[in-house]
DNA sequence: GTCTATATCGGGATAGAC
DNA sequence: GTCTATCCCGATATAGAC
């Protein structure tokens, strides 16, 4: 019941390491075959092409995060609780394998362009599944009625954006020894969780963020605009 | 004192928009030159090879926004309206070239592999220039005392992500002509200043982020744990 | 400064033996 | 199923005429 990995998954386990150190452009056949152990035909008995076999990787880390954010929603939890696990699932499935946020950001700065129609659905379900839990939420009085894309990116974002730029930062800091980008994920991921529920706290009493704006606006007419803001 | 684009520049503005297209690997120095209007052998008169064609772009957007940024910090705005200054000049540049979030991402999913010093240090600089507003508003009392890393991906993950995603979201759009992603960039960045200041204001009165995580906390752990949290 | 023609090579994909 | 050898195209970069 427990065979040794075959090829087929050697392969995988290869492609997947390349793909997320150079993208779907950036790696070769070759590399991957190296890594793997095996040579470059192999890849092609397994799998149709290149591109197929980026595929089947995508399709299955998004669907990891698609059905863990599904179960979320079906569970029992209230609101916020959700979306608390929500921001938690979706995370831990990116620190399990590091190559995730590398992957999603090259995907969607590259216009999804390698992505079909099936992956595509995966990751919209993973997006209807947070809606569900802002609907919910706002149906409970726990949350005020936001824009669910909006909110979508405000979590994501930051969360990928963070991770991927693991690299860039230890390059700054050997730039600059002043500089302090020694951030753990956990205080990030605390940040993220704390302003989210912030910004979906209904309005009661304290000063909104809209309030506040407004409030900064007007404080900002008496000012000068020597700053350059030609919008 | 005005002469006509010569060459050079004509090679630039086909180059920026080659290489928004289709990043550093994936644009050709040939279609560049078409775009330009102009043949191959002239992109190597006027620049040593395409990466130097390359950095030189990036720099040049970096560094615009960087100077607008420190310009904000030098005016005497009260820090809140430098905070919404600093967005809006940012999201300013970015949509003035629609290239920036695309290249950014790129970037650094790349592990900022094509960047050099001079380039890393031009976006540190947008960093600092942040880190500076934060401080100052902490020291007058209007910002709470924040990680000014955890700010900065706050601010700018969702910025360029949701502007990058654009052609993904039209992608979706047409995969399910039931979701509505018409967003425009006019809400998004209204909301993320509010969510930002909110994030930011010192926690008077109401309940902040961090209170409202730990009683969502405490009400989870009488619930069953039937989602899946291992983390 | 601007062009055409070409050297050169890396990398995706396949043929065909075992 | 696994391998070696090879085809072949696309892309960077250069040579050299005008």
């Amino acid at each position: 019941m427990k065979r040794p990995p075959d090829s087929r998954e050697a392969i995988l386990a290869a492609a997947v390491a390349e793909f997320a150190l150079h993208g779907f452009r950036g790696a070769t056949v070759d590399a991957i075959a190296r890594r793997a152990r095996l040579n470059k035909a192999m890849i092609y008995y397994h799998f149709d092409d290149k591109l197929a076999l980026y595929l089947e990787i995508l399709r299955g880390v998004f669907t990891a995060v698609r059905d863990r954010s599904a179960a979320i929603v079906a569970s029992t939890l209230p609101p916020p609780q959700k979306l608390v696990a929500f921001i938690d699932a979706f995370e831990a499935e990116a620190d399990k394998r590091p190559y995730l946020p590398r992957l999603m950001m090259l995907e969607i700065a590259d216009g999804a362009r390698h992505l079909d129609p099936p992956t595509l659905r995966v990751m919209l379900g993973i997006f209807q599944n947070l809606r569900a839990i802002l609907e919910e939420g706002r149906a409970a009085g726990a949350f005020r009625p936001v824009n669910p894309v909006v909110t979508y990116f405000s979590i994501v974002g930051p969360m990928m954006f963070f991770r991927a730029a693991a690299p860039v930062r230890a390059l700054v800091s050997r730039l600059d020894i002043e500089e302090d980008f020694g951030m753990d994920t956990a205080a990030f991921s605390k940040h993220l969780k704390e302003a989210a529920l912030q910004t979906l706290a209904p309005s009661v009493g304290a000063p909104a963020g809209a309030a506040r704006l407004r409030a900064a606006r007007a404080r900002g007419k008496r000012r000068a605009t020597q700053t350059g803001d030609r919008t």
